[in-house]
DNA sequence: TTGTAAGCGTTATCAT
DNA sequence: ATGATAACGCTTACAA
């Protein structure tokens, strides 16, 4: 097992010199003729030596780490394409600074604040990512507060401290899909929708309804539900079942509307022929599912790498600019068609 | 923002007592008296005071937290319910101790080695997770190289100086899977599995192959692919050109199973009556295609659970015993039934 | 250009 | 039972 660590005096004393020569070395401060500097940094990595992050930390106040809380219900999560995504992607710029991630995922939201907290008063984390944002997020006082920076991906409805890394966040993945679907020649176009204390939730919606008025076409029939399969099979079936069924239906990710395909098809609405379907977020299953599911794509791993950006300068210098990520593209496949009848005008 | 924190000092000072006895009080130490220890609490609480992790940590030489990394291509990992509720379980035992989980995401599996040295050698944790067992797999050597303390997840194939905590270790999920389809009165039935260099992808197949052999039925053909929906597909339209198709096949999880499926009915292979088709995970949508998969549900929750109270007990004690967790239960859906024709005897 | 010494906030040792 | 005092491993004035 680990005997006697190695540590930046041992990395002194072997190179003869002092520990603030090794320190300066490593740092890259000036004040150091180049020779010793090569000197030292050789026989750092031919001892194997890394600094402590423990001493690092305590010297300095900093943890050279930042986090990520996940409140949502575990199987929520584990559906969800984005969050490996967005790490990897963050993790790609963290790493390369020496910060890591810390990660929390709560199956009860209701410790959530208390997480929170925790990470603050303990000095874990130097800042933290905050997704999933909500109508008036009480995350943003909250952080406020602690003094911990943060980040927001996509904005909330309120006015916050922190830069915020958007990415569709007025939805203008929505709002080309929906657009694709009217100028297919729909008419009746619903939509199902993930719980309105998101602000993704009730943004996509919005973008929906704009992209309908935009066209004049009248604004179809609204499901709330909670973008988890069953909730996509439910809403599907009222949706259905309503006297003037719609003929397209646009959800709020992958996951309900490759239940709700197949609950279509299951109640005798064949899809295309009878009912065109999209989706959000194209998980790698919604091009293996029949039909094809036309999605709108992110890029999740640009919006971890940016989010990572953004916090560690936000840390550093107190300021970062707001970043908006390129919108995403629709991917069109066969879920979407014209619809059967032509519409009436 | 945060002004100047409160440390033990000032703790100690307003209680007028010393640092020590501030950490006694703290650490429940014997060798207090109980009216002082009292009025220390009491002072601490009223001041907002909790102990900073990186004095802490480096006083006793522990960094509270543990790691686990995660080198599969993120779009794997994405459509893999498992991590989510692993960590979830996880952290549900590791907060309760005041600990943390470090995350980190690899696009890239050749920096795998680089990353457990530098979480190793900055001390940023106290032990690793390790995932995804592969044959002879590298990292038991790098680690006890490296004197970090480990949990394995399932077993490798050569020994291992670290616990393991076992979930569906010899793929009994498999087997029953496998023996329900027996049961049903197939007779040919395939095997789509992932790659071979992952533990419990050959666990898998060897254990579709055991129920097989126990039944006296002959070894159907299998394909190797890679636990993707594209492999899943590719390696169900590979099966279904043989000259003799198989009746059901068994896939090493949902989500190649998901993508099987329909691949097998564009192809004219109705599911389940011209194939049955089982997957592994029982992940949400598995309940929600047509027709709904039977599968394995296991419970990564609790392998979650398992595996953080080992770690921390390994870390603690040096030894923990090895932990094997109930056997996962087969979910009857509508993707198996009986073979249209009877075998012949 | 280099070395010395004083923190950072704990815990742990050892007198008192 | 209690209180100095020395680690822990690093950074950073400041002195040489």
């Amino acid at each position: 097992m680990a005997q006697g660590r190695v540590t930046i005096v041992d990395v002194a004393s072997r190179a003869g010199v002092s520990k603030s020569a090794v320190s300066f070395a490593l740092n890259g401060r000036p004040g150091l003729a180049e020779e010793t500097r090569q000197r030292i940094l050789d026989v750092a990595r031919e001892m194997g030596w890394s600094p402590s992050q423990r001493g690092r930390s305590l010297a300095v106040s900093r943890a050279f780490a930042v986090g990520l809380i996940l409140a949502r219900a575990p199987e929520l999560i584990g559906s969800d394409p984005f969050y490996p995504s967005f790490i990897a992607g963050a993790e790609a710029v963290l790493s390369k600074s020496g910060y890591s991630l810390l990660l929390q995922v709560l199956d009860d939201p209701a410790r959530e604040a208390d997480a929170y907290h925790r990470l603050a008063t303990e000095g874990r984390v130097d800042g933290v990512f905050l997704s999933d944002m909500r109508h008036g997020d009480p995350r943003i006082a909250m952080l406020t507060e602690l003094g911990l920076p943060a980040v927001t991906l996509n904005r909330s409805n309120i006015s916050s401290p922190f830069p915020a890394v958007c990415l569709d966040d007025n939805a203008p993945g929505i709002t080309v899909a929906t657009r694709h679907l009217i100028e297919l020649g729909h008419r009746r176009i619903a939509h199902v929708t993930g719980p309105v204390e998101f602000m993704h939730a009730v943004r996509r919606r919005d973008a929906w309804g704009a992209a309908l008025a935009d066209a004049g076409v009248p604004e179809g029939p609204v499901v709330v539900s909670d973008f988890t399969a069953s909730g996509g099979a439910a809403a599907t079936r009222e949706l259905l079942s309503l006297e003037e069924p719609p003929t397209a239906i646009v959800y709020a990710n992958d996951l309900m509307a490759m239940a709700g395909m197949v609950v279509a098809q299951d109640l005798g609405f064949p899809v295309p022929q009878r009912l065109s379907v999209t989706g959000f977020d194209d998980t790698e299953l919604a091009a293996y599912v029949s039909p094809a599911l036309t999605t709108v794509r992110t890029s999740p791993f640009a919006w971890g790498q940016h989010a990572a950006q953004t916090l560690l300068q936000f840390i550093d210098a107190g300021s970062a600019p707001d970043v908006e990520l390129d919108s995403p593209e629709l991917v069109i496949r066969t879920s979407t068609a014209r619809p059967l009848e032509p519409p009436l005008t």
